[in-house]
DNA sequence: TTCTAAATCAGAATTATTCTAATTCTAAAT
DNA sequence: ATTTAGAATTAGAATAATTCTGATTTAGAA
């Protein structure tokens, strides 16, 4: 990611993806703005989701909405699928390679332009299932 | 689903999941509310997402969350895919048959244990890909 | 330096969903 | 038929996530 510094990134821009690069987990706006803020101290909420939308359309970072009520931010923006606990919430990345076709049996059968594909797994995390 | 009767659904249940029922397409709690307004004129919207999330308890509806803001609800509650358009984000079903051992092969890599598995084709619709 | 467009800011507005407290319904027991 | 206890419903308030607005600041081009 050599080319982070040519891409007309504000401080702004900076932080928030620098807060979403650091964090271990995915992370909701909220978070992202509590970390940001430590950061850049005064970087507004506003800013915080046009930062996101932004680097979202750079693809810089990628959303991930499902399982809970708020949106995650992922640094990771290859695809890739994940697992959710049914239980608690709990979501992890899941590096799983896809059959060959199957994409394409997929557009095939709805009709649409296929870009990619995605995979969730719903069961119990390793804590839950206890 | 002849045991609908027998299941002491009240009837703003009743109301709930015959909009659903009736819907060509997948419905927000919103939608709902709508159209069972007008078979049950005094239901009140606190009714109608209570009655989604104990229809839902009961298996007899599923919720879809993603791709929008709010939550969709389907009639289907075998499992099943989506295709979701990049574009409009027109959401249709998708019935595709999964490898064998995708879903043992997903949990042993994340240590859940596997409930079931679902996937999201990302994509163009017809409409959009003109 | 001046100008223009884009970015940021604070806070209001919107949207989806849940909660609360009062009331009503239901069905079992009397 | 009456009582009663618990569940369901209601209207509206509360909360949470996200977007919008309009004013201000900033950065880069002329």
């Amino acid at each position: 990611m050599k080319d982070i510094e040519s891409l007309g990134l504000t401080k702004q821009r900076r932080a928030v993806l620098q807060t979403i690069h650091e964090a271990e987990k995915h992370l909701t706006a909220n978070q992202v703005f509590d970390d940001a803020r430590r950061l850049l101290p005064g970087i507004s909420f506003a800013t915080v989701y046009n930062s996101l939308n932004y680097l979202k359309r750079k693809g810089l970072i990628s959303e991930i909405r499902f399982g809970t009520d708020a949106s995650l931010y992922d640094r990771k923006v290859t695809p890739h699928d994940h697992a959710i606990c049914n239980n608690c919430g709990k979501l992890v990345d899941l590096e799983l390679p896809l059959p060959d076709g199957l994409l394409a049996a997929a557009a095939d059968r709805t009709k649409f332009k296929a870009a990619s594909i995605e995979l969730i797994l719903h069961g119990l995390c390793p804590e839950c299932s206890k």
